[in-house]
DNA sequence: TCAAAGTTCATGCGTTTGCATAGAAACCTA
DNA sequence: TAGGTTTCTATGCAAACGCATGAACTTTGA
């Protein structure tokens, strides 16, 4: 017997896809973003996460964005001195990227504006105990499956 | 007092950026769209999602993208014959979208598809009532919300 | 009724993106 | 350890994008 989510799933899907739409443009079109874009915020805002480095393709499998589109990205930001690359040590072909404390404090002005921002659109939508549903499916359907290979850090 | 569901709408929007991100990357990755983008498939859906003639405004409301790449996105489907611009008898300014035979077709086609891969990706984390859940919560962040007055400055 | 303001879509132009691929380092097998 | 394969990042180049603006049309208000 089939379970037949088929068509919820679909349904989900695409409710999911215009919530992100909505949402991504109204903080798109708000004033918080000084002079950078959404996608390298979202950058700068990964590297503040991580107390470690970040390599670059730990960065990519985390940004919609093409590996080239991701390297060229962060050229900018490091010519605008936000980042820096540092060679791994440990694998000479890889790439660690740190903020500057330039960037640190740029992530930090732009972030407190953003959350607000989020809290805002979103409670205002959602009761906390939708929040903590949302969280957690979410996190369901982006945790990556299959390809289990080693499991280091985070 | 605030009821402090900063943190946890945070939380959420990050768990739905992530999920968002994952899968429309698995999704992009399958050999499912022939020779047209992810977005210019969505143009497409829509179109064939409503029965009546869409007009340019209306789809730049349920897409990710700048007017003016909406606009060229619309001619490179014109020009392919999978789309026909229509002057709006009622405003001479608007542009009504109608599918071709042909972009009807290729619409099916890629949309059995890729209904399927939406639907096994998703059912593979979620069950039916965390599916329904999903639906109902990001149904509500997706409406636009009743746009109230602005209270900007004097 | 008509000029000013607003709306809708298209176009010019510089920037950013993706695809294909190159280059360098690590890995693997004999 | 050499040779082939795989992994990781960068670069050439054409396509696509966003911002600013223009052109055509509608609406508004005196």
């Amino acid at each position: 017997m089939k379970t037949g989510g088929t068509r919820l799933a679909n349904e989900a899907w695409e409710a999911l896809l215009s919530a992100h739409a909505r949402l991504v443009k109204q903080f798109a079109a708000e004033d918080t973003w000084h002079d950078l874009s959404m996608r390298e915020y979202d950058v700068l805002y990964t590297l503040a996460k991580n107390a470690q480095p970040v390599r670059i393709g730990e960065l990519h499998r985390r940004v919609l964005l093409s590996q080239p589109a991701l390297s060229r990205l962060v050229d900018r930001l490091v010519e605008r001195g936000l980042l820096r690359r540092l060679g791994d040590p440990a694998d000479g072909r890889g790439v660690h990227l740190v903020l500057t404390e330039s960037g640190r404090e740029k992530q930090r002005q732009i972030g407190r504006q953003h959350a607000r921002s989020v809290a805002r659109a979103i409670t205002a939508e959602l009761d906390p105990a939708e929040l903590h549903q949302l969280a957690i499916i979410c996190g369901k359907l982006a945790r990556r499956p299959a390809q289990d290979k080693e499991v280091s850090g985070p």
